[in-house]
DNA sequence: CAGGTGACTCTAC
DNA sequence: GGTAGAGCCACCT
C-alpha cells in the first residue's frame, strides 16, 4: 500500500470488502492501518460521497445500521445490502458478520 | 492551547 | 437476547 492518507486507506480497505459481506467500524479501521479509528472511520464515511464505495456494507460492532432508522442513508444501505443477499431485519444484518471473533476466517487472516 | 463533537465500543443491568 | 450509560480517541473549530 502507498504512503496514502489515514482516510484514503480506510476507503482502500472498505472497498476491499467482498460482495455480500459486511465488516465493523473498528475491522476497517484497523485493516486500515488504524487500530482503535473506527471513529474515524465513521466520519470518514459520513464525508464520503462515492457511489462506487461500498459504505453500505460497514457496520457497528453490534452488526447494526450506524445511521439512525428512517433516515436516507439507512434506507440506502438496507436496500444495497439486501440487493447483494445480506438478509436486513430490524436494522440489524444477518448472515455474515466482520466481527471480531470469526471473521478473520472471512476477511483472511494477515499474510 | 483548550473546548466540543461523533455513521464508535465496551460493560453492566 | 436487548437497552442504557460511561469511556475513549482522534479530528475539527
Amino acid at each position: 500500500m502507498a504512503d496514502k492518507s489515514p482516510v484514503e486507506r480506510i476507503l482502500a480497505a472498505i472497498r476491499a470488502i467482498p460482495r455480500g459481506q459486511v465488516a465493523g467500524y473498528g475491522e476497517v479501521a484497523h485493516r486500515a492501518g488504524l487500530p482503535g479509528r473506527a471513529r474515524l472511520a465513521a466520519k470518514v464515511l459520513s464525508e464520503n460521497t462515492d457511489p462506487k464505495l461500498p459504505w453500505h456494507r460497514v457496520l457497528r460492532s453490534d452488526g447494526r445500521i450506524a445511521l439512525p432508522e428512517g433516515s436516507q442513508g439507512y434506507r440506502e444501505q438496507c436496500q444495497r445490502l439486501r440487493a447483494e443477499g445480506v438478509m436486513v431485519v430490524k436494522g440489524r444484518v444477518r448472515g455474515l458478520k466482520a466481527a471480531r471473533t470469526m471473521d478473520e476466517q472471512v476477511w483472511g487472516p494477515p499474510g
